[in-house]
RNA sequence: GGGGACGUGGAGAAAUUGGUAAACUCUGGCGACUUAAAAUCGCCCGGCUUCGGCCUUGCGGGUUCAAGUCCCGCCGUCCCCA
């Protein structure tokens, strides 16, 4: 048999690959300051217990930055673990009656054999699960020095209650007002809450996105979106019959000679205290709470009030009295609950006037309009402008208005210049079982007190039943009774667990001294390895865990953890994996393997026969079974075609479209130039042989080659991962047309072959190794240095120039490089296309741009 | 409503600072090998053409010797605030 018929063994030779990589232990990682680091992670999982193509798509763009920088020399740290609290143990509890725990660990080892089986290069003895005592143990200790830095408080807050499964329901587990699961009406509660102070370090989150400049924009535009901060004048109101003052929030003190009224949130203490006596204006009130809260269900919902009665009198003009509203679009949550209205230059509040016949005054006058008769219709004048109807502000622009307004303003002592925060501080209590737990108890006599540190971690029981409805930790019958640690009489445990984001804030700094039991981090180990110099995932997290983990970095450095207060250096989004959706002739979705292709090229039912329906293609999801499941393809083509075909085509920030025929010519490639390597091996020259002279075939080869590495180098440094793998087909398909025929050709085709397999070798590994033990090389690819180009085979001596006539593309002429300007031209004057073109008229003006392009205009 | 991204062949996509549009791949077509098929290999594949060329990067303007790339105005799709 010739070695042509024999087949690339996938499976075998993975498994090999793997093995050795493991006796070898090639990716562990040691702290080693005579080289450079490089910290590279992808966001770690949710142990749902398989994995899928989004995963498969993650682990593939990590690790090629991580095997391409080990290459290049870096100290790599790639590290995994799980993000292993949360939700859905629990409802696998309830609905299977398996145990959250058990069910969560089983799901780990599960994906962690699937995730070994694509040929990762973890350091897997650095591997964390978050659900572990020796994992939150740490960070009850964080909250408890979080606390004692005066960033932890608490404080009542709402939330949504499902009467029916007693517990309280995250946002998107409402639908519709009801509980997912048991579809009762959900209501508002208030709970005591604990709350990590974020706001205290809005201006530096804010401030400090400008040094992230490894960052996606669209993601620090978010971020800065989120953390909102508008600067404007609190400014107090007297209220005519009352000793107390309204507190309002404004960003355009510009505009209070426009003002029409004042409106105050349902949720107003005010609001609260006119009800009582008032029961329209209850009935009013409880409506308004009814709707949601959020800023979306606010901006799209009619504009409604209530008049209090109440007369508040301006603050510039004696005797001008305002009616104050209750208002359903002011939020409680921003600023101080209550705004005046100048519906002139408001949208909100002129559709509030318009609906309640208040006066409109314009006081801000566009450039162009008269100031006699200018005046506002239905569209409010946000722009800028001069002030008029204004008294002291009369002729000033805006900017200038606002300064003048706020230095009268100050002057009064009516109120001060101040920034306001979109951002809230982070509530982190959750009712629920399956997370760490508060590390506070509850006595009646000394109010909440913290777990002293020495009984430290308060582990969360496993002897619970979920038969009841409600928490487990509430009805277990002996865990939550302690005695107080001041007083020692009887008390309570929190049975309030963190939020899982809580675990997700922290994690990439413990993966640098993961088995340390007594820190969370060993300071030496973290201060080597910190910051992330490369964090990879969705786009999905930009603000909530992005943020979450910024603010946690800062609270550490602030409690002596840490040294660095930005977690992560760079950060590639990166886009979903897709695929097409089918529909039955009955609407009902059906999976891709449901699905053949028909004579006439219609889709059809496999089983059935029966016609399909293509639906457009969207993110891969159980709901439209529209998935792939990664353990299928790389049980049938292996880890490195699963791999290639992530990386190919695509470029990693954008969609990924998933296609059986694309799955298939990677696979192709990984047959194409493992039967190259195999075809041609026997007739090269030893490895390390030294360079024969060179015919002009293989010179122009080894420029190709050189050219590949460079590019490809420069490809992988700026993540253009589909146009490296281009390259490399490039290079592939050149070696594969070179005919060797003599030594010289044959020493050129091996480095060809050398080249190709040490820069494939980040995207499939495997495949690389195989390739490169084939060549007769006895230390393995994980071991050997990023090939490097040469620099005198880069620069060409000759370069094809285009040749345009009136900009039109006439000849291409070959020219010696930086050649001179004259000859340039003479030769592209001299070219018959260009003299037909020119038609006999004198050229006006000749362009010449070295080396690139001759433009003649007549 | 506000903020952002994107729009290039039948499809995914390439195209340093404005300088030969469509590299690489998929699909499709034709052919070779084969008893046949698969696999593999070779050729073709934006449109029109009087075979000289002409047109073509969502649409309409503009700047420039030169625009996929820069500017202005539209249209469409997607994402975030949610």
């Amino acid at each position: 048999m010739s070695r042509t018929d024999e087949r690339y063994n996938v499976k075998e030779t993975e498994a090999k690959w793997q093995k050795t990589w493991e006796d070898r232990q090639s990716f562990l990682a040691t702290e080693d300051p005579s080289r450079p680091k490089y910290f590279v992670l992808e966001m770690f999982p949710y142990p749902s217990g398989r994995i899928h193509m989004g995963h498969v798509r993650n682990y593939a763009l990590g690790d090629v930055v991580a095997r391409y920088k080990r290459a290049r020399g870096f100290n790599v740290l790639h590290p995994m673990g799980w993000d292993a609290f949360g939700l859905p143990a629990e409802n696998a509890a309830i609905e299977r009656g398996v145990h959250p725990a058990k069910w969560t660990r089983e799901n780990i080892a599960a994906m962690r054999e699937q995730l070994k089986s694509m040929g990762l290069s973890y350091d897997w003895s650095r591997e964390l699960a978050t659900c572990e005592p020796d994992y939150y143990r740490h960070e009850q200790k964080m909250f408890l020095d979080f606390l004692k830095a005066g960033l932890v408080y608490r404080k009542e807050s709402w939330v949504n209650w499902d009467p029916v499964e007693n517990t309280v329901l995250a946002n998107e587990q409402v639908i519709d007002g009801r509980g997912w699961r048991s579809g009762a009406l959900v209501e508002k509660r208030l709970l005591s809450q604990w709350f990590l102070k974020i706001t205290a370090f809005a201006d530096d989150l804010l401030d400090s996105l400008q040094t992230l400049d490894r960052w996606p924009e669209r993601v620090r535009i978010m971020q800065e979106n989120w953390i909102g901060r508008s600067e404007g004048a609190r400014l107090s109101w007297t209220l005519l019959g009352r000793d107390d003052r309204l507190d309002i929030f404004t960003t355009r003190p510009d505009t209070l000679f426009g003002a029409a009224f004042l409106a105050i949130s349902p949720n107003h203490p005010l609001a609260a205290e006119l009800a009582a006596h008032n029961p329209a204006l209850a009935g009013f009130i409880a409506e308004c709470n009814r709707m949601g809260t959020s800023e979306a269900v606010v901006e799209a919902a009619e504009k409604r009030g209530m008049d209090t009665g109440l007369k508040a009198l301006h603050p510039f003009v004696p005797g001008w009295e305002l009616p104050v509203y209750v208002a359903n679009f002011v939020l409680m949550e921003y600023g101080s609950g209550a705004i005046f209205g100048c519906p002139a230059h408001d949208q909100r509040d002129l559709d509030f006037a318009r609906k309640y016949g208040l006066t409109v005054t314009p006081v801000v006058l566009p450039a162009e309009a008269d100031a006699a008769s200018y005046q506002v219709g239905d569209e409010a004048y946000c722009g800028d402008g001069t002030l008029f109807n204004s008294d002291f502000l009369d002729g000033l622009d805006v900017p200038a208005a606002k300064a003048a307004a706020i230095a009268r303003i100050e002057g009064g002592k009516i109120g001060e210049k101040t920034v306001n925060w979109r951002l809230r501080d982070w509530g982190v209590s959750r009712q629920r079982y399956w997370g760490c737990p508060i590390p506070i108890i509850h006595c009646d006599g000394c109010g909440p007190v913290p777990v002293p540190e020495a009984d430290l971690p308060v582990r969360l029981p496993e002897d619970v039943s979920f038969d009841k409805p409600g928490n487990p930790l509430d009805h277990h019958p002996t865990w939550k009774n302690v005695a107080c640690p001041c007083c020692g009489k009887p008390a309570r445990r929190e049975t309030d667990t963190f939020d899982t984001f809580f675990e997700s804030s922290w994690y990439f700094a413990r993966y640098c001294s993961p088995n340390r039991a007594d820190v969370a981090f060993d300071r030496a180990a973290a201060d080597y390895w910190m910051s992330v110099d490369q964090y990879i995932g969705g786009i999905e997290h930009a603000v909530l865990h992005l943020l979450y983990s910024r603010f946690f970095t800062r609270a550490l450095k602030t409690c002596g953890y840490l040294g660095v207060k930005e977690p992560f250096a760079g950060l590639l989004t990166q886009g979903m994996v897709c695929h097409e959706t089918y529909k039955d002739e009955a609407g009902a979705w059906l999976y891709p393997d449901e699905v053949v292709k028909g004579e006439g090229g219609g889709l059809l039912h496999a089983q059935t026969g029966k016609t399909v329906a293509l639906g457009r293609s969207e993110k891969m999801s159980k709901s439209k079974r529209n998935v792939v499941d990664p353990a299928h393809i790389i049980a049938t083509y292996g880890a490195d075609t699963a791999r290639l075909f992530m990386l190919s085509d695509s470029p990693p920030e954008r969609d990924l479209e998933w296609t059986e025929a694309g799955i298939d010519g990677a696979w192709r490639y990984v047959n194409r130039l493992w039967r190259l390597t195999a075809l041609a091996v026997d007739s090269l020259p030893e490895a390390g042989t030294i360079m024969p002279d060179l015919g002009e075939a293989a010179t122009k080869l080894r420029r190709q080659i050189h050219k590949t590495i460079a590019a490809v180098s420069d490809d992988l440094d700026r993540f253009h991962f589909n146009k490296a793998v281009a390259r490399i087909r490039e290079l592939t398909n050149a070696l594969g047309d070179f005919k060797t025929e003599s030594a010289g050709d044959g020493w050129v085709l091996r480095e060809g072959l050398e080249s190709a397999a040490l820069l494939v070798a980040p995207m499939m590994p495997h495949l690389a190794e195989e390739i490169w033990q084939e060549l007769g090389h006895p230390q393995p690819v994980v071991d050997t240095a990023w090939p490097l180009a040469e620099a005198a085979l880069l620069v060409e001596d000759s370069v094809t120039i285009a040749v345009q006539v009136n900009g039109k593309l006439r000849a291409t002429i070959e020219l010696p490089k930086d050649c001179d300007a004259t000859l340039a031209e003479e030769t592209a004057l001299a070219q018959e296309a260009v003299i037909t073109a020119m038609s006999g008229k004198p050229p006006r003006k000749v362009v010449v741009v070295a080396n690139r392009i001759v433009n003649v205009v007549v």
